[in-house]
DNA sequence: TCCGATAGTGTCCCTAGGATACTATCCCAT
DNA sequence: ATGGGATAGTATCCTAGGGACACTATCGGA
């Protein structure tokens, strides 16, 4: 029930104050570190952030960074806890879909403003408490849906997984032709094209068909992320719909 | 329509012959490398995977395979489409949902084969031969459904990203304890109760609820797996009676 | 037969994460 | 006030990885 015994990663992800305050007293502190991590990243990427800029950036060295964080995979899951930042009060309006919903613009919100979150190697189930409440503030639209908890944690996993691949494949078209000046709609025309000049009709016939068509060309591109988003919404309904 | 200026890393994705065989014929061969390097991530992971120990298993020296490679990089993707395989035939028994079920379980058995596709990072959407082969084939699945092109792509994404995502939480969780003889069930209800007395009923009251009832306990655990697919799937009925 | 293209090698460099032993600093009890 | 001990930050070293580059070895064709 007490801190007792939680491991020391997890102690810092909640920032559980130490228990002595003896000797000399840090100028540092784990959250100047996270900062100015996350800081990196947003400028130049996961890939960016190496303990040596991070230090330098602080103006400390590499090493004394290990004081607050115990490896870079835990600085990691730190910068992701802090990215996410709290979830926003969804309010309650309009029952659980228009919830959902709005949950899912805010954390993909999120995403957008740190892109970097989507080359996160996914460490497990969520354990910081920015991840809790997102988790909190999901639980909570579906709480007077009718279904059990085990069933809205599926629903969180799917739905959140769901945003997260979606941001990722968004986020890879995009970096694909980076420095070059071209458009999300070029690179996806120009992916069309490359693969159409590759698959086989003879091998591949339903996709040829898709790449031999007009899909990545430029168009009145419905908005792929809604459409997903819809589709999960519509199997929620009818998991609802189910337990009634 | 032909080969040309496709670039020199698709060209090798796909096994597209040199048009040149002049001088001095290669003994090593990118699938040789491929192969050599899927056989060591089987075993000791993604991490597992540098070129040096690949080099050595092969019995060459690490700079040879540049040879054959344009980077670590383009080896992973290589590696990523030589581990998904060409698809299976799916057969046409049962529908668009158990084509869409089989692909998934198929897909899913790749992931549980090498597990380490899943640590694999996003490189966009699929341009190596044998992801192309899965695209056609729940194109295939999805030929009667209804459903224009372009929404079937967006099926494909939201179910494959479902798939990705699951096992990467799975994988995940096995992994965290993994040294110690844990099993699954140990590890969740570990997970459960460690997070059970970080978090305050009074700042996330559903997930105190979530992690203070016995969700996480062993219990007849529901297939998590088949439980976000069928809601997949039931999104995906809805959108196919949605076109009619 | 030898020229030139290609395959594989040896060596070097840079960067990264991290271990360890050190020095500097400050609180607290005497 | 003061010195001992705990703590913060530092200097130095190591290992490993990716990759550049110049080199040698080996073959096919004119």
């Amino acid at each position: 029930m007490t801190d007792r015994d939680v491991p020391a990663d997890l102690g810092r992800l909640w920032r559980i104050p130490a228990p002595a305050r003896l000797g000399r007293p840090a100028e540092l502190d784990l959250d100047r570190v996270v900062r100015a991590a996350v800081d990196l990243a947003d400028r130049d990427g996961l890939e960016g952030v190496t303990l040596q800029k991070v230090a330098q950036a602080l103006g400390f060295t590499k090493m004394s960074l290990y004081r607050h964080v115990g490896s870079k995979d835990e600085l990691f899951e730190l910068m992701a806890d802090h990215a996410n930042g709290p979830a926003p009060d969804l309010g309650d309006e309009g029952g659980w879909r228009d919830g959902v919903r709005r949950w899912a613009g805010a954390i993909r919100a999120r995403y957008t403003e740190h892109p970097w979150l989507v080359d996160m190697p996914i460490s497990g189930p969520p354990r910081g408490p920015n991840a809790i409440s997102w988790m909190d503030a999901m639980l909570r639209v579906l709480r007077n849906s009718g279904l059990d908890l085990g069933t809205q944690v599926g629903v969180l996993t799917v739905v959140s997984g769901y945003v997260g691949h979606a941001m990722a494949l968004t986020r890879q078209m995009a970096r694909g032709r980076e420095g070059t000046g071209l458009s999300q709609v070029d690179v996806e025309q120009d992916y069309g094209r490359t693969l159409a000049a590759l698959v086989d009709p003879e091998r591949f016939p339903y996709a040829a068909k898709l790449f031999g068509g007009d899909v990545f060309e430029p168009e009145a591109g419905t908005d792929d992320f809604s459409f997903g988003l819809e589709l999960v919404l519509d199997g929620v309904a009818a998991a609802i719909d189910a337990v009634g």
